[in-house]
Order: C-alpha cells, then structure tokens, then sequence
DNA sequence: TTTACATTTCGGTAGTTAACGAAATGAAAT
DNA sequence: ATTTCATTTCGTTAACTACCGAAATGTAAA
C-alpha cells in the first residue's frame, strides 16, 4: 500500500509535476531545472531523487553532467500511465507552456557555470 | 495548477485510498468507516470532507446520520478515470480485500451507539 | 595532483498534514 | 423543550515535507 500512496505522492507537488512536463520536452540537467523552477539547485536534486526511486525519469552520467530524462520502460504500467497522458493529469496549462519556452531558451553553458 | 496537486494529494494517503475502495463497495457513514479504519471520528471527518472537497465522493444526509458514496457524476473527467480504474492504481490489494471483509460484517445499529 | 565545477548529502527551519480528544452543532425522538 | 446521539469544528501535538545554504563527493581538465 505504501507503494501506492508514494506514487501519488510524487505527482502531488507542483515542482514535480513541472520538472516531469519539462523532461517530456527535453532531457536536463539539474542546474537546468534549479533555472527553470527557480529553486536551489540541493531541492532539485532532492525532487529529480524522489522521481527516480519512484520510476517516473531516469538519471545518465556524462562526465560531470548528469541529465535527467523520462524513463523510457517504466516497470509500472500506472507510470507509464500517468507519464503517457500527463497533458490529461495536468489541466492548468498556462504554466506548462511558459516553461517550455524558457526551456528553449536554456543555455547550459551559460547558465552551469557562474 | 493548485487543482493538479490537490488531486493527486487526495490520493496520497493510505486511509483515503482504503476510503474510497471501501465506498465503491458500500455506502457507509462516518463511524462504520471510523470503525473500519480504527480511527477517530474527527479524522475521519477530515478526510471525508477532503474526499468531498475534491470531488470523489458525496455526502447524503439521513437524519442524524451522514451516508457517503462515490460521487455518481464527477465534473472531472480526470475524477472519473481514478474512480473507474481504481484497481488499477491501488495495485497492493491485501488491505483492500480485508477490507471488504469486514465491511461486510459491518453493522451500523451496533457500532454507532455505544 | 591540484583545480574547477556539477551534483549530492547534511543540518536546520518554516509550513503542512494527520492524528487525537473535547467542545460545538444539528437533527430526531422523548 | 430537553435529551440523545452522529457528526463537525476547534485546539493541540507529532511527524513529515519543501526549502535553503554549506559542506562533502565525484569527475574531468589543467
């Protein structure tokens, strides 16, 4: 039952389901996201952990990067439930698509290294 | 985007989730479900009105007694989904059949006035 | 091997949530 | 009108969560 509730659990916050939406248009790094949400870049790190242990993305090292994207075999068919009509999960749109232009706007060698 | 998480936080909890599986097989009022989940009444009050607030379940006043069931007729369409596949996302079913178990046995002239 | 830099972990804090018992409310029966 | 009893609201507490900055970790380049 525990699994359950963690499930809702991790859709149940706004940054989550942001980052979640953001990934699903690109992969990112963590230094990405802090720009996108606007958060430390500690809580994004702790947000993108919880999504992982949960299975909605999937975390690949390169070099010192580590980019963050939609894991693309769930073990879980409610993940890929949920990730496969997010759009329908997530009525209130005009957040979603502000960040999505911010994400094309991103530059992550202009931003990771201040 | 308030609305999204609300959503999903209402199905966070492990009682509320045993709540609306316990609706889907009976209606029932606030102490049959108190007596089901060991509970206080005023918990179970609380998530009940949660419940309500969202848009899961309804409320049916009988004189000194309050019934709930699952909302027949959701505006959600989102609401819908969750209630209609509901087995679907509670995937740990062993509470649940317990559950029902005993809310068969329920008897609410018995329960209610001690 | 030292430096540089992205990320993670740690310690702490403020806000939220689930729980309780007690008091307040409301509706029916005496 | 008073009593009875289910339910709700209130006040409180303990546990949890999101957040931050700082320190620790890890990797690649100098």
């Amino acid at each position: 039952m525990k699994d359950n509730t963690k499930l809702f659990k991790a859709l149940s916050d706004v940054n989550r389901l942001r980052i979640l939406k953001a990934l699903q248009s690109k992969t990112l790094c963590v230094c990405e996201i802090k720009e996108l949400l606007n958060l430390a870049n500690s809580t994004v790190s702790q947000h993108l952990k919880l999504l992982k242990e949960v299975g909605f993305i999937i975390e690949e090292k390169d070099g010192k990067w580590s980019n963050y994207r939609i894991n693309p075999l769930p073990g879980d068919a409610r993940i890929n439930a949920v990730l496969n009509s997010l759009d329908f999960w997530i009525s209130d749109e005009d957040m979603i698509i502000s960040d999505k232009k911010k994400i094309k706007a991103l530059n992550r060698t202009k931003i990771c290294s201040s």
